[in-house]
DNA sequence: CTGAAAGCGCTTACAG
DNA sequence: CTGAAAGCGCTTACAG
């Protein structure tokens, strides 16, 4: 920057003028200025900028260290985000927290200027860390007192509503929910578990359809048992809602070998799942698949709104899951 | 620092040789430096230790905006690389470069120490680039002359021998290769591809095995489309190996509406994939899994070699893939 | 073993 | 519209 404003004949305080739209500089001046820094190839350093302005300009992704839920997703997710900070002049940077210790670590150091929150508890002590530590944060998920946060999330109630939809005109009225269970230790109170189940009841019982709900592991092997065990738990039941992608393959496969058809004998809707998972099974499945690439991008976005201002974005966003017509759905057979 | 200093009644500079360990400071003037860091919470700010000392501890990883092959396993990969960087002391930054310019932008604004690089291909013109940039990097995967570079990247030649050796052992003599293809455009000469397939077609040829070259696109489409000509495309054949993990449900879809078993008409064994899209096929895949975590950790292991000198890790790792037991390889029927 | 001081490359009141 | 100068929070020769 130096060179720069000896070249162009000005203060280095000019260059950043003209470099940052600052302040007012004369077009000549601009002109002499645009000229140099091009001669000389110059690229203002972020260090330097970052230390005098007090803004890095960089984002942290936290991630927990427990498994991810939503596996193959993820990684949309996350190129999603690192994409649209890049847009707006950002840095994403992947932090691995397992603990909050390495979470006051992040923030403690002034290396972030603010903080995406993945795979948010309903109880999520993260959330108060961050608050006290002054940090600009965002959720990607809910807490169970969410109002005063920024957060973008799946549409569970709407999803399920939207699944609902689609097997009823399809012709069923009784409808399954399986899932993966609530968990325990550090995944216990799983908001998209407990989000699904309650609206799933609520809406099964206004529309005074008949519901079962099922849960199993999220491995084949499970999906596998459930199959075998599926007939007795939910007796004339014609069509399922799988929140749970992992135990799909074994699920099928008992079917299968049970002589049972689907779509015919059970249609089966995945939901907050992938494109790409439902057709890994055999029928390709029906599946509303999760909004990986718009949560990453929104939540970036509402983290920018905080700390650039001037952001006009819904700061409680609840993006749909999207249907993507596969094999696996269709009416009920002629009888029931 | 400063009010550590003063509290501890020393300069700032026996603040930062305490801190850094970088000069000797005798134990009781280190002691009063640590009590007051405790009393005070100082944790030292990131951003004026990488001005002053031109390291700011922070790696880029560079991904490719186009689609990942090994997309299940990315996401892994990308977290193995973030922890073991934290593990260092240094901070991983997911970069998104499209193109040679947004690789520039990266290394010229002087925010990054170095920079790990996915996805090369054979000849990428992202390595000339860097190294005319002067900034340290590393690859994951190779070019064709990589001698000169460090990089880790998958041992496909002795993953296709172990593949071989395993399906042998099993007393197959009539082995096939299924892969994606070396594609086009940006993906034309995929070192993954085109290293399995010289490897395979030497050792099929050095043990004097039939060897059958198969190629479909990476969809379960296409898999099914495979499944259907397979027999007349490759007669004889008895065992697969399958390096295209998106074509296999529909391949085995096929196979089995023909009334063909798996494993007892046509072995298949997945490799370079993952136990779980193994898994979420049926009958559950024998695989050869891809060694993400240990790529992303070895990436970043020799990429803070060359910053912080003194590593001793080898700068050509191979990584062999692992053999997970499934269901999907047998000995041949008799007969064959 | 410890300190005074320069300097890393910028931004930002403040003054004109 | 432009500039001189302080300062962001550290590290690092240099001197003692």
């Amino acid at each position: 920057m130096q060179d720069v404003a000896r070249l162009a004949n000005v203060s280095i305080a000019t260059v950043s003028f003209t470099v940052n739209n600052s302040k007012p500089v004369s077009p000549a001046t601009r002109a002499r200025v645009e000229a140099a820094m091009q001669e000389l190839g110059f690229r203002r350093n972020a260090v330097g900028r970052a230390l005098a302005s007090k803004r890095t300009h960089i984002l942290a992704l936290l991630y927990p260290a427990l498994q991810h839920r939503f596996r193959g997703t993820v990684v949309n997710f996350f190129t999603s985000a690192a994409r649209t900070a890049s847009e707006h002049g950002y840095n994403l940077v992947l932090w691995p927290a397992s603990n909050d210790d390495e979470l006051d670590e992040l923030t403690s150091t002034g290396l972030v200027d603010g903080v995406l929150l993945m795979e948010v508890q309903v109880e999520d002590p993260r959330v108060e860390r961050l608050q006290k530590s002054g940090t600009p944060f965002a959720l990607i998920g809910r807490t169970a007192e969410p109002d005063a946060l920024d957060f973008v999330d799946i549409d569970f109630e709407g999803t399920v509503a939207a699944s609902i939809d689609h097997l009823v005109e399809l012709g069923h009225s009784a409808i399954g929910l399986l899932d993966g269970g609530v968990g325990s230790g550090a995944l216990r109170g799983y908001g998209p578990v407990v989000r699904t189940r309650g609206a799933f009841d609520r809406e099964m019982e206004e529309r005074g359809l008949m519901a079962f709900r099922l849960s199993c592991d999220e491995n084949p092997a499970a999906g596998r048992e459930m199959g075998a065990r599926i007939r007795d738990e939910a007796p004339g039941m014609t069509a399922l809602i799988l929140m749970n992608e992992h135990a799909a393959p074994g699920l099928l496969s008992e079917l299968r070998h049970q002589g049972l058809s689907v779509p015919d004998d059970l249609s089966i809707l995945s939901i907050a799942s992938s494109k790409e998972m439902a057709a890994m099974n055999d029928p390709e499945l029906t599946v509303m698949s999760a909004p990986s690439i718009e949560l990453g991008r929104r939540g970036v976005e509402l983290l920018i709104d905080q700390l650039d201002g001037g952001g006009d974005h819904d700061r409680h966003a609840l993006v749909m899951c999207a249907l993507e017509p596969g094999a696996s759905t269709a009416p009920p057979r002629a009888g029931h």
